[in-house]
DNA sequence: AGTGACCTTATACTGAGGTATAAGCTCTAT
DNA sequence: ATAGAGCTTATACCTCAGTATAAGGTCACT
């Protein structure tokens, strides 16, 4: 049984955003101490790491609400999950997809300026990034 | 050239989010006609762009504005550019990865669903969300 | 008994990224 | 020449995800 501070250090996050993700719902109240102390328990903290994971990518408190309480609705049908489920997995494969064009685009430039680098012109002024159509590689690049 | 109107319904933008970026420096201000209206060029439609599809990404308007801004240096050396082009290319990489961890936690769960729902009990609850921690696969799921 | 670290609640504020509204100017068609 | 759609600016407001602050209760130690 842990104390908002011990909580809030081994994850990171500032006591008073634990009292805010549990006013709007997001984590359940924990028990209380005598004193009125919230004590967390393992299954507390577990989801406030599930939490915190799904938060790193981006997902809004919404999304990840929606996604915990997917386990506490032991009333819904296989296919209902199933729907769920298949459009959460369907975007976050869109966000890889997209994420991965990005970078695609960035790949290039970033090989020019490996070549440039390599070669001798050191610290001469860059323009991979100074021109927007290139026609063709021009030989020059930083 | 384009109006606010024509711009915004091409990219499904607020026209008042159109004014909020060049407030806040993201887009150059465009041409005027004698009337003061805005007239968007092929270079503005496409920084548009741009900022439209990495903002679905998930990154910030300033993450944005700097991915633009490497644009307008033409006096940083290859060794800077290179830096700055990695950093995102590594932060993009991160994020992909993130995201294949989350979708690998859900795809088995996905899967106990699809079981199921191909064997007999098609309409009854499902289980697949409710139990946390399954010691083995039970037999049973949805 | 007192100090300091920790906890409680309530309330207010912040910053990002817009959206809404008002008051007024312009363009086009009739 | 007037209506209606579209544009302008300025100002206010909104949601999301917290963060800060104040006023007070609790715990452990000396």
């Amino acid at each position: 049984m842990l104390q908002v501070g011990e909580i809030s250090r081994k994850l990171g996050l500032n006591p008073q955003t634990l009292y805010f993700y549990e006013r709007i719902g997001l984590i359940p109240s924990p028990k209380r101490s005598q004193a009125g102390y919230r004590l967390y328990d393992e299954k507390d903290l577990e989801r406030l790491t599930f939490i915190t994971r799904t938060k790193a990518l981006g997902l809004s408190l919404e999304e990840i609400k929606e996604l915990l309480n997917l386990q506490n609705k032991g009333d819904l049908s296989c296919q209902q999950v199933h729907e769920i489920l298949l459009n959460k997995v369907r975007y976050i494969e869109q966000q890889i997809a997209q994420l991965q064009v990005l970078k695609s685009e960035l790949l290039p430039l970033l090989k020019q300026c490996q070549i440039e680098i390599e070669s001798q012109e050191r610290n001469s002024q860059c323009i991979v990034l100074s021109e927007r159509k290139r026609k063709k590689s021009q030989g020059s690049c930083c």
